[in-house]
RNA sequence: GCGCUCGUAGUAUAGUGGUAGAAUCUCAGGUUCCCAACCUGAGGACCCGGGUUCAAUUCCCGGUGGGCGCACCA
């Protein structure tokens, strides 16, 4: 079969080899939106996320986890269920669905739509005479589509799925504050799933219904933000950035400029927002990503969430779907925390600079990366065709398999015994290896490079006699001959070169 | 959600109103050995439901999933 270098190949490439499947489940025909991980994707996944919690312990975060599933009080507070519902008008001849309001906004340039009620849109529908813009029958009802995934729980109590996991983090609060001691800023992350009911699923694992999410919070002082001490330990940093006054002068290319200066010219306001900034860049270079296909894409004034002061996406550009944001830094300012106090009775207030006596509630900045999204982009990124050969150049530390230790030949007992004594070995280091012996040795060596396995480990002749093996390179294909009992600690000192 | 289009082994495909043919793949055996070699044998598929028909994977309808366009993407 001839291997081809296009993204069908990518595309087959990440069922084949399981890293990916769906929509899920295949075998009723699937859902739209629903994916799941195979072995290989799932190993992906659970190296991005030790990297990210043994990184994150060190930059002094915190972990919390919470349910999926919240009560409706917790998404009126939160914003989500004026938010998330949007009125729509459906024909009732051809079953098209509008978005009311827009729909309303562009037909009427002059009339104030925000803020009227749903009988006041159909009022205006009807006076106006307005049609459905395929069929041109008249509309009438509006309804209601909801992002938010509806369920009951108990006795009937209205409950939702949550749409983010960072309103479950700010719940905890209080709980926080006292755990850690009032030392602000208050760091803290949380993983889990999220689900959103997207109207049309598309772009595969780039936009679920539901999806992980990797969120890190700043609990912070007002004054803190401003004179972040962190701040200066990482300003000269350059990083780039596409602010949305670039953008509006029609311009991709980002500006690579130190944190500081962007600070001083007023691209980005707040110290401590620079850091999230930088805290996001660093956590998605240690994945492997090349600084050509990073960039910060600040979002305009209209495309921002309502919780939004400021925000930024952290977009990697792929071939299949142009840039793609794996991770949103917002500036949520006070408002989680207000709303949440409101309408939960509590005083949120606190003192957090113990000159001033100030009661304030927290601002929050946020760095909410998309796991899934991570994988994709990474997996796409990593993929290559050379001479015919799949190569999936994944950072060492995060392929699913380590090593790959195969006996040259199958019918020499001694060859394959001290291979499968060399691959348990290394299991017994717990350094993640693979057996194979089925094949000519080179297939062997196609199906690790497919996986974007680094290392692959031949036992030969010449190992029987001396005590060497041969130790291949993934991207080089060399070979390099080193001692039996040094193989543990030789793939160890060369995975820790790819961590700093 | 609408329109167009497509859905055949794990993957990518050929083809047909009388249930499918290679390739690759997987497994077993043989042979050789350092980059998808070869030989032998075996395994594996017509998205789901309904209709028309003696007979449907094929035609029709509905559903579902993918792609593209529109809409949506706080």
């Amino acid at each position: 079969m001839k291997i081809e270098d296009n993204i069908e190949t990518f595309n087959s490439l990440i069922r084949r080899r399981g890293f990916i499947w769906g929509p899920s489940p295949e075998i009723y025909g699937g859902l739209a939106g629903f994916y799941s991980y195979g072995p290989a994707g799932i190993e992906i996944k659970n190296k991005i996320l030790s990297l990210f919690r043994r990184e994150l312990r060190a930059f002094g975060f915190v972990e919390v986890e919470c349910p999926t599933i919240m009560p409706e009080i917790v998404w009126k507070a939160s914003g989500h269920l004026e938010r998330f519902i949007d009125p729509v008008l459906r024909c009732e001849k051809c079953n098209t669905l509008v978005r009311a309001d827009k729909f309303l906004q562009e037909n009427l340039p002059d009339q104030m739509i925000d803020g009227l009620s749903y009988e006041q849109m159909e009022n205006l529908i009807k006076n106006n005479n307005l049609v459905c813009p395929k069929c041109e029958s008249p509309l009438n009802k509006i309804e209601e589509y909801n992002l938010m995934l509806k369920t009951s729980v108990g006795n009937n109590v209205t409950a939702y799925l949550r749409p983010e996991t960072a309103t479950t983090t700010y719940l905890l609060f209080n709980r926080l504050d006292q755990d850690a001691r009032r030392q602000y800023p208050i760091k803290v992350f949380q993983y889990g799933k999220a689900y959103r009911n997207e109207i049309s699923p598309r772009q595969q694992v780039l936009r679920m219904r539901a999806f992980d999410q990797f969120e890190l919070q700043l609990f912070i002082g007002k004054d803190q933000e401003m004179d972040f001490e962190e701040f200066h330990e990482i300003k000269k940093n350059k990083i780039p950035l596409l602010d949305w006054k670039l953008q509006d002068k029609k311009s991709d290319k980002p500006n690579l400029i130190s944190l500081e200066e962007a600070i001083k010219k007023g691209v980005l306001k707040k110290p401590a927002y620079a850091y999230c900034i930088y805290l996001g860049f660093y956590l998605t270079k240690i994945l492997g990503f090349s600084n050509e296909v990073i960039r910060f894409r600040q979002h305009s004034p209209n495309e921002k969430a309502h919780y939004a002061d400021d925000a930024w996406d952290l977009e990697v550009k792929t071939q299949q779907f142009g840039w793609v944001e794996i991770c949103g830094i917002h500036d949520r300012t006070d408002y989680d925390l207000k709303r949440h106090g409101e309408f939960s009775n509590q005083n949120f207030e606190v003192i957090m600079n113990s000159d001033s006596q100030i009661k304030e509630i927290p601002q929050i900045l946020e760095i909410a990366f998309g796991p899934d999204r991570i994988i994709y982009t990474l997996l796409e990124n990593a993929f290559e065709v050379e001479d015919g050969r799949i190569n999936l150049k994944l950072n060492p530390n995060l392929a699913p398999n380590t090593v790959a230790v195969f006996p040259l030949v199958k019918n020499k007992e001694n060859i394959m015994a001290l291979a499968l004594k060399v691959h348990k070995n290394l299991l017994m280091h717990r350094i993640s290896s693979f057996y194979d012996a089925a094949g000519s040795i080179g297939r062997r060596y196609r199906r690790q490079d497919e996986l974007g396995t680094p290392f692959c480990i031949t036992i030969d002749y010449e190992s029987l006699e001396d005590n060497t093996i041969t130790l291949r390179d993934r991207d080089t294909m060399q070979q390099t001959r080193i001692d039996i009992l040094k193989v543990p600690e030789i793939l160890i000192g060369k995975l820790s070169k790819f961590t700093s």
